[in-house]
RNA sequence: GGUGAGAUGGCUGAGUGGUCGAAAGCACCGGUCUUGAAAACCGGCAUGGGUUUGUAGCCCAUCUAGAGUUCAAAUCUCUAUCUCACCGCCA
C-alpha cells in the first residue's frame, strides 16, 4: 500500500512512475474521489462534532434536573442525517481503499527501466559452467534412471499434474538440502528459525500483497466461518510476525528463516514448464525475511541477497544476478534480485531466488511499526524477503551440474554431513 | 465438540450508560539533586485520520472485531475471533 498521504499530494509524479512498471493509474478519477472524500469526511466529522456536543449538554442537563425532552427532540434529526453521511462516506472509502490496495509499489530510482523480463541486467555472475564430454541428461531422465527418485506419475495419481513424489537417495538429498540451507543462513547469517503456519489467515494474505489482487494464485480453504489459504511462500508468515506491532528500536534488525513447503496454484502458467521439477504446486523452500529501519532496507537488500548466493557458492553452482527491470519487478517490491542458477541440460541460466526490498508497501498494510527513538515516533519497518533457496530447483541444479556419464550423481562437498555417508548417487 | 471465565494504552491493571482517551503502577523520556550513578522528587508520555504552510491549534475515530439498543456505549444486547480452565476426542 502507498502513503495515501503522498498520493494526494504527487499524485501525477507517482502515475507516472507506476506506469513505468506498466500500471495505468486513473488519476481523474481518483482526484474525482479523493474530492468528494474530503468534502463527505468533513461534513460527517462535522456532524459528528455537533451531535457529541449536544449529547453532552444532555448530560449536564440532566445533572442539574432539567427537562431534557426538547434537546432530545433536537438531536433527533441530527442523528439521522449523520447515519447517512456515515454510510455515504464508509461506501466511498471503501471503494478507494480498493483502488489503493491493488496499486503495486514504486520502484526504487535505481530500477532499470524496461517492459519485461527481457530487459533485466546482469550485474554479476559467479563460477564457470562445467563442460562435458558425454551426453548430458536433464534432470527428469537422471532421476528416472535412479530408482525412479522423481516420480511424477504416483504425483499425478495422488494429486494431479505439477505434483511430484521424491523418493528414495532423492528424498534424501533434497531434505539434506533443506537443512544445509536452513542451519547456514542461522549459524552463520543471524537469522532466527522459525516453523510456521503453512495455513494463514486473509489478514496475513493482505499484509503481505497476495490480497485481494493475486486471489487466484492461491489455494483456498473454506471451513465455515474459518478461511484460510495455503502460503504461496513463508514471506507470508514470516513477514506477518511483526503485523500491528510495534517494536523496539534495539530489536532491529529482526531477520527470520524458514524451511517450508510453498503451494502455488499457477493459474496462470498452464503449459510453461510442464516437465520436472521446476514449476509445481507444492514444493519447498528455505525463506529468508528481515525486518529493519528504513534506512538500512538497500543496504540489507544487499546482504540479504549475498546470503542467497552464499548457498550456491558453497554448493559450487555458477550462477548470475540480475536485476529486476521496472516491468518485470513484482507488486509488493520497490527493487529485486533475482539470482538464476546454471542448468546445462536447459543450456541457461534459471531463477533460483528472487530477493527484494518492498519498502513500507507490506508495513503500511500490516500497521508493522517501530519506535524511533531519536523522533520518538513510531514508524513503519522496511520488510524484506527472498529465497534462500527453492530447494527443487537446487535439487535440478546439484543433479544436472553433477552429473557423470554413467548416469550417477556426486554429492557436493558441503552436503555430505547431511547424507548419512553417501558421496554418490545411484 | 461441551461447559465456564475472560479480552482495556509498550506492559500490568481500575473503570455506577453521561466532561472517560480512559485511574493507578511499571517501563520509557526530560529535569532537580549528585563528582558520577542509584534512590527520591517534579514534569512528560497512546494510535490512526481530517483540516491546515504547519512536528501549532481545532476536530473525528479507536477500550479484540462486526452488528444493534440509546440523545449518549469501554460500560447494555447479539454474533465472530482469540485466550484461559475443566471434560470429551485426537497425532
Amino acid at each position: 500500500m502507498l502513503d495515501s498521504k503522498l498520493l494526494r499530494a504527487d499524485l501525477d509524479t507517482i502515475a507516472a512512475k507506476l506506469a513505468g512498471r506498466g500500471f495505468k493509474l486513473d488519476t481523474a478519477t481518483f482526484n474525482a474521489l479523493e474530492d468528494e472524500r474530503k468534502k463527505l469526511q468533513v461534513r460527517t466529522q462535522e456532524l459528528q462534532s455537533e451531535r457529541n456536543t449536544r449529547s453532552k449538554s444532555i448530560g449536564q442537563a440532566k445533572a442539574r434536573g432539567e427537562d431534557i425532552q426538547p434537546l432530545l427532540a433536537e438531536v433527533g434529526q441530527l442523528g439521522a442525517k449523520l447515519d447517512l453521511a456515515k454510510e455515504e462516506l464508509s461506501v466511498l472509502l471503501a471503494k478507494i481503499d480498493h483502488i489503493l490496495s491493488a496499486m503495486p509499489n514504486i520502484p526504487d530510482a535505481s530500477v532499470p527501466s524496461g517492459d519485461n523480463e527481457d530487459d533485466n541486467v546482469e550485474i554479476r555472475r559467479w563460477g564457470t559452467p562445467r563442460e562435458f564430454d558425454f551426453d548430458i541428461k536433464d534432470h527428469v531422465d537422471l532421476a528416472t534412471a535412479l530408482d525412479k527418485g522423481l516420480d511424477f506419475e504416483s504425483g499425478a495419481k495422488l494429486s494431479g499434474t505439477r505434483f511430484v513424489v521424491i523418493k528414495g537417495q532423492m528424498a534424501r538429498l533434497n531434505r539434506a538440502l533443506g537443512q544445509f540451507m536452513l542451519d547456514l543462513h542461522t549459524d552463520n547469517h543471524g537469522y532466527t528459525e522459525a516453523n510456521v503456519p503453512l495455513l494463514v489467515n486473509h489478514d496475513s494474505l493482505y499484509g503481505t500483497g497476495q490480497l485481494p489482487k493475486f486471489s487466484e494464485d492461491l489455494f483456498h480453504t473454506d471451513l465455515g466461518s474459518k478461511k484460510f489459504s495455503l502460503i504461496p511462500t513463508a514471506e507470508v508468515p514470516l513477514t506477518n510476525l511483526v503485523r500491528d506491532e510495534i517494536v523496539d528500536e534495539a530489536e532491529l534488525p529482526i531477520k527470520y528463516s524458514a524451511l517450508s513447503s510453498c503451494f502455488r496454484s499457477e493459474a496462470g502458467s498452464s503449459g510453461r514448464d510442464i516437465r520436472g521439477l521446476i514449476r509445481q504446486h507444492q514444493f519447498d523452500k528455505v525463506e529468508l525475511v528481515q525486518l529493519v529501519k528504513p534506512e538500512t532496507s538497500f543496504a540489507a537488500l544487499d546482504e540479504l541477497t549475498g546470503h542467497a548466493e552464499k548457498v550456491l557458492q558453497l554448493l559450487e553452482l555458477p550462477y548470475r544476478t540480475v536485476i529486476l527491470c521496472t516491468g518485470d519487478i513484482g507488486f509488493s517490491a520497490m527493487k529485486t534480485f533475482d539470482i538464476e542458477v546454471w542448468l546445462p541440460a536447459q543450456n541457461t541460466y534459471r531463477e533460483i531466488s528472487s530477493c527484494s526490498n518492498m519498502g513500507d508497501f507490506q508495513a503500511r498494510r500490516m500497521q508493522a511499526r517501530y519506535r524511533n527513538k531519536a523522533t520518538k515516533k513510531t514508524e513503519l519497518l522496511h520488510t524484506l524477503n527472498g529465497s534462500g533457496l527453492a530447494v527443487g530447483r537446487t535439487l535440478v541444479a546439484v543433479l544436472e551440474n553433477y552429473q557423470q556419464a554413467d548416469g550417477t550423481i556426486l554429492v557436493p562437498e558441503v552436503l555430505k554431513p547431511y547424507m548419512g555417508g553417501l558421496t554418490q548417487l545411484g
